[in-house]
DNA sequence: TTGACACCAGAACGTTCGTTCTGTAGCTTC
DNA sequence: GAAGCTACAGAACGAACGTTCTGGTGTCAA
């Protein structure tokens, strides 16, 4: 007690209502509401407060100066493959920051699309019949990616590869063949994710 | 410039830019900001647009009037794998289903936890090291499924499968042997899903 | 050609915002 | 037992907010 005196320190309380706040709302409340909703009635505590989290990493700013969260403000409870030690319940409750599965794999939400895979082509590439395939939509692709081509109107999930005389699609499966449509292929997009549900 | 259509419509690009920035800042900013986000020089016409994102369900209002995302805020568009006729562009916009991976992929989201794949020993079953696997946790699972369980204090990804004398677990690559761990196991969770990023 | 309407600019206006300053109650610490 | 700090309350204030009204431009059907 007699050590390091006088430091303020932030009520975690604050935080968790913030959090359940913003999972209903999705936005940070102003000042005003928030001083209602921590059970103060002084805007200027709430400033001081709302100070505490910027420090420590839990809000952010605009570059407008509105409030926003902050880098530490969605971390959740990821289970870590490894455990070090004791429970395995202990090693939970360590925090990456994870935010939704939507932010993990949706980078630029606006050129962002999703195709239902179908066929088992690309099964050695681990991606099934049915999984969800997270794709950036862009004309042009590199040697190597997995993309999806637009073939005969359909979409058509390949590995693109290069041959002698231009681009192919290759499956990943050795009973299909490579693909060397005759009137060339579009690229749709670029495969950035994928998601998959077995239950 | 040539074709305008006449009737009050809601611009998607806006959307879009709104998305964009909801995805980077996590908030919807004031309408003075989001004139300079659409490339609009008058509140009022903010005003008009936000009015057609709020009666299209984009938008909504916090109980204290403040703006926040609305329930179809965070669709995505979901090309289906074939296109029907005329250029796939075309396709595209109109077969639009809209879900979101999370509702997809996440039934419970209390019991759901999320763990980082290590080791290629699920190879087979298409589950690659550095996936997320999204769990239902449960104490007990079905013969077949395909679990994570505690084996001395780390979590590990197997098929279960049932044994004279017994249950063990069973991997997906035949460079692993079947693990009949001595003091039995512990069972966290079922699969329920999983995602991966490429990019 | 004339409305009618969609789209947008600009300004006026009352409200609400976040900051800042002053003040106080309670608890330590010397 | 005064000094110092933390945790709040309350008010004052300029800036920013969102609404609303007026007005202009372009397009289209009649």
């Amino acid at each position: 007690m007699a050590l390091n005196a006088q430091k303020p320190q932030l009520d975690p309380q604050y935080l968790e209502k913030l959090q359940d706040y913003y999972t209903e709302h999705k936005v940070i409340p102003s000042y005003s509401v928030l001083a209602g909703l921590w059970g103060i009635s002084a805007k200027s505590w709430v400033s001081e407060c709302v100070k505490r989290f910027e420090e420590a990493g839990y809000l952010d700013w605009t570059p407008d100066r509105q409030l926003k969260p902050g880098a530490r403000f969605f971390e959740r409870k990821l289970a870590d493959s490894t455990v070090q030690a004791g429970l395995p319940h202990a090693a939970i409750s360590d925090g990456y920051d994870l935010i939704t599965i939507d932010d993990w794999l949706v980078k630029i939400p606006s050129k962002t699309a999703l195709v239902r895979v179908k066929g088992d082509s690309m099964i050695d590439a681990g991606i099934h019949e049915g999984d969800l395939l997270v794709v950036e939509v862009q004309p042009n692709a590199n040697v190597g990616d997995i993309v999806v081509a637009i073939v005969n109107n359909e979409f058509t999930v390949k590995e693109l590869v290069r041959e002698k005389g231009g681009f192919a699609l290759k499956p990943a499966n050795k009973a299909y063949p490579v693909l060397r449509p005759k009137g060339g292929f579009e690229i749709f997009g670029v495969m950035a994710g994928l998601a998959r549900r077995t239950r």
